[in-house]
DNA sequence: AATGGCTGTCGAAACGTTTCGCACACGCTA
DNA sequence: TAGCGTGTGCGAAACGTTTCGACAGCCATT
């Protein structure tokens, strides 16, 4: 391995002074940075980032910590990851990936101990996690994709779900639709703790109530056969539904298999749109389904980059706030004018 | 933070002996190791992981590295690096995203003379990989997910491309079928170095002849448009094929347009196979694909188990060549008995 | 009673950086 | 000519570990 003392050697100056001409810490007179620099590319200088950290306390490492969810991750969880890392890459940090075995916060207090990283990025956030705290009480830079309930005073990138709520009333009313449902995950697994899972709730019946359509929801479904069953319950108990809102892809292969026992057809007899889904998945279905796609890539890279910003910042000025990111509508076969104006079918 | 020097000051003895103590590395006495420990855990101690990667040369920290892929990840792609980053967690060791931006060899080079990895471990890898090279070159332990077109003498983990051929031919042949087709990936973005392309091809055409079925391919596809052209087409020069397996999820779903623009239906009057589809996702298609899902999970946890045994093995023996890993055959509602077991359709 | 081999502990060096106080040689001003 | 800032460069200390040679006891062997 090439160290500095070599460089140093070769360009007969003193260790200190190639440190200071490589980093621009102090200044060199020209000339004799530009030696130091010509020796360091000849002998191929990379500088050892364990020494750097170590006396500097800068690493310029971040970690993305993920619970493990349950069921495995899906497109949209892996793509925060790809975002951020790439964010991070372009910005001269690197990402450690950092799942969680057994206990969440055990994992993520021994990697803060150790000096390796100036900051974490923190997945799959709960409207109460103790990650936050944890993080707060140590004094560990960190961000969050998503958010806790009361989020004033962290550093977030979530989406904006008053937003979505108002894009699929909008695109439905849009298509002259008065009578919507919702089929929300039923976000078991986290035991009603689940940010998106609560808030789109709350926004797409707002939007709703506030576009002057009629609206339901409590029918929700996480894998196929719930959905099927959520479908046929719903249109039992609100026969004018013309339009559904799907969160979970799952459930939205059932759903389209409880439209087919009925002998109807999408969109002809019922719209249906998804959420948060990507519009590659989207693309699979047959008929394609409309869409409001997450922006996972973007959500990921704005994690990195205001976490980053925040370490640049010296000053540590008070905390922003955080930044909503809207979803995109993608218009698929799966959406169209309800077949009765009326609201009631024969 | 507390340092090792405080830990051997609270239990009165020398630095060294409360990191041999803490280490086991060598022999120190029951009692005064009690006391060290005592000390460390009532102080919270965690090693520093820069300064003992200094002069140790050993981090166990690994780089995950894949050139970024211009349509964005897909759900297999990210599965291996849920399996190799949880694989490496198991074994007290970290994993960090290395994306790389413009020159993938860049990347590598400088990341690996920082002295910050162990070892690394690379995704997307090519028939000839010029990163096999380098990384031979600069002696740094790593590990394929994949393979190059000679991987003899290197440490790997990819599908067993050679059963995956002979599971389709086999399901198909169990079923009755004697013709088959396949449409493969176009291989387009990857100049025809991409391993799964190429490998895939070669063996389902060879288990297909083995079972004595009539096969078919050209026929290439990677989105929905070109995989209905394809099917049209090669339904068109082989009229007698009954049954079609498709690698392109995108251009299944053309496949499927196409079986419904000549008024078919799947299976009834085609058999369709997926094949390196994850199950969730041939779920979604209507009726539901048969597929030959991927390990990937799996894939990624060998590829990081491989790298970590290397790493471990002072010995470095002999390599021990590559670890094949087979998929598994889920079957939807697309598969079925031919029609008409003359193998022509009226 | 002297020798030799253990066992257990210590102190110092080393890993490759950054940081910081200090020294030296200028040229300028008083 | 003395004094003083300024531009440059040097050397040593420090970061928190691991590693390794040295050595003090102690018991067993001669």
């Amino acid at each position: 391995m090439i160290s500095l003392r070599d460089v140093a050697k070769r360009a007969n100056v003193a260790v200190s002074t190639a440190s200071a001409a490589l980093n621009g810490t102090r200044p060199v007179a020209a000339e004799t940075k530009q030696r130091i620099e010509s020796a360091a590319a000849e002998l191929g200088y990379r500088p050892n980032v364990l020494a750097r950290g170590l006396v500097s306390k800068r690493t310029r490492i971040l970690a993305l910590h993920y619970p493990a969810p349950a069921s495995g991750f899906g497109l949209t969880e892996m793509q925060f990851a790809t975002g951020a890392a790439a964010a991070a890459s372009e910005l001269g940090y690197h990402l450690l990936l950092s799942p969680d075995n057994a206990d969440p916060l055990e994992e993520l207090r021994y990697l803060t101990g150790t000096g390796l990283l100036d900051g974490v990025l923190l997945m799959e956030v709960r409207l109460d996690d103790a990650r936050v705290e944890l993080l707060t009480a140590q004094n560990v830079p960190f961000a969050l994709i998503g958010r806790t309930r009361r989020p004033e005073h962290l550093w977030f990138a979530d989406i904006d779900f008053a937003r979505l709520g108002a894009d699929v009333a909008g695109h439905l009313t849009g298509l002259g639709h008065r009578a919507m449902a919702f089929i929300n995950h039923t976000g078991a697994a986290y035991a009603g703790e689940y940010g998106p899972v609560v808030r789109i709730g709350q926004e797409i019946a707002a939007a709703a109530k506030e576009a002057g359509m009629s609206y339901a929801d409590g029918f929700d479904a996480d894998t196929a056969e719930q959905g099927r069953a959520a479908l046929h319950d719903l249109l039992d108990a609100h026969p004018e539904t013309t339009a559904v809102t799907v969160f979970s892809d799952q459930a939205a292969v059932g759903v389209l298999a409880a439209v087919e026992d009925r002998g109807w057809r999408v969109p002809d007899d019922l719209t249906v749109v998804m959420v948060l889904t990507s519009a590659q998945v989207a693309a699979m279905f047959r008929p394609q389904l409309t869409t409001l796609e997450p922006p996972s890539l973007e959500l990921g890279r704005r994690g990195a980059q205001m976490l980053i910003e925040q370490l640049s910042d010296e000053t540590a000025g008070p905390p922003p706030g955080g930044e909503l990111v809207p979803c995109r509508l993608v218009i698929g076969d799966s959406s169209t004018t309800p077949r009765d104006d009326k609201g009631v079918r024969a």
